[in-house]
DNA sequence: ATAATTTTTTAGATTAGTCTAAAATTTATT
DNA sequence: AATAAATTTTAGACTAATCTAAAAAATTAT
């Protein structure tokens, strides 16, 4: 059984392995976590005997398959609660991290499974990030379209979801190829259209169609 | 703030005093919660110094206002959340209370809000229990059909949803009176009808229409 | 009304998770 | 390579919630 503290850490933990190779330091984890250093290196020797992370003393921490494993299932129930909010009771995408830092602790297999499919399976969270299958094993792409993208936001384009001559002579002619930044300077509340910022190129003006049809996806994984 | 624990505290107390005028005794919290009496005491100062119930040495405890309110809370949430489990997720309702008794302390004034409105302001919970409201007002009665009583259940009659002298006669006969109490010795699969053990009479067999018709309540306020 | 029993409280200890301050180790700098 | 700086660990302490065993108070029975 693991705590309701041990599965932030494994949690944390996860998340910053998955943006690194190496071993994660103490300092890391301690500042995610809200805590002291000295209360990390508790925690790691703890999860360590119960053989959640490989821990040796000044050389860092990783998951064990079973602590990521842990670390999984934790997403997977924050990411399918923050679905439920959003798309089941009406919340903001940008309201429902807090809360569902609490709902991925509660702890039934059955209920997780019942929501998935409550829900339709979803494969991405509101944030666009992706949600491991109750085996643990993540979606193939997290992109998002350009058009469910919110205001200050900065992506990477990685695809379209158009592939007709015009569309891409169009995207040429402003700047707009794989891999290019794109950053959100304003969004229109009336027709959506949107004032973006592209990396190496002047700010432009683009229509919800387009932006529709442009896959992105976050720089930076969420907070979530 | 108030922590998990105390907040189990505060709901059994509750729970409690329903059944009871006078104050409530430290063993009898210690049986609901599952602790010793000797970590009741300790409890009961804490809560009595949160201004959460009146509590003095040896005389037994019993709610502030203040510490009903927060139990009231805790009840709306635990049976909130039992009706999504049974109405949404398609849970039994004999599955969910574990479940509820962690999404209870969920906090989150908006989320609850919201939960109420997707269920359709529900007024009773899967075993009949009424749900207080957002002031924590109970609704008028738990009443509910003896069709939806489950097996091995006893209730007790008290009215009927149709009101024709042919019914009513009907019942008459078979020893159906208001008051009488009720047991459900089998339900029928395929066609809903039951049979049931009348107080003072023998066991008789009753359609699903007829069991439509009755309001019955349950003798015991279920673990909920 | 006094003794016996039960209930409740106190005293002192334990566990999980945290902290601060000091010591140990690693990394960076000259 | 030696020293300075940063990171990490250890040592000892704290809080919340619990426990056991013993003492105190209330209740019940004789």
């Amino acid at each position: 059984m693991t705590s309701f503290t041990e599965e932030n850490y494994l949690k944390i933990i996860y998340k910053l392995s998955a943006e690194t190779d190496s071993e994660i330091s103490t300092n890391a984890v301690a500042e995610l976590t809200q805590t002291k250093a000295a209360s990390v290196t508790d925690m790691l020797r703890k999860l360590s005997e119960k053989q959640l992370v490989i821990y040796q003393k000044y050389q860092g921490v990783r998951l064990t398959k079973k602590g990521e494993n842990v670390a999984l299932k934790v997403i997977r129930k924050h990411r399918l609660w923050e679905v439920f909010l959003v798309d089941k009771l009406g919340f903001n995408w940008d309201e429902v991290h807090e809360i569902a830092e609490e709902l991925e602790h509660i702890n039934s297999d059955k209920l997780v499974q019942q929501l998935d499919e409550f829900l339709g399976f979803p494969q991405f969270d509101p944030h666009g990030d992706p949600i491991p299958d109750k085996h643990g094993r993540m979606p193939e792409s997290a992109y998002k379209n350009l058009s469910e993208i919110s205001i200050n936001q900065e992506v990477v384009m990685m695809g379209v979801a158009q592939h007709s001559t015009n569309f891409l002579q169009y995207l040429a002619k402003i700047g707009l190829h794989l891999g290019v930044n794109i950053y959100v300077v304003e969004i229109n509340d009336f027709d959506k259209s949107l004032t973006i910022k592209i990396e190496g190129s002047t700010q432009c003006f683009i229509s919800y169609e387009v932006a529709k049809n442009l896959l992105v996806k976050n720089i930076l994984m969420g907070e979530d």
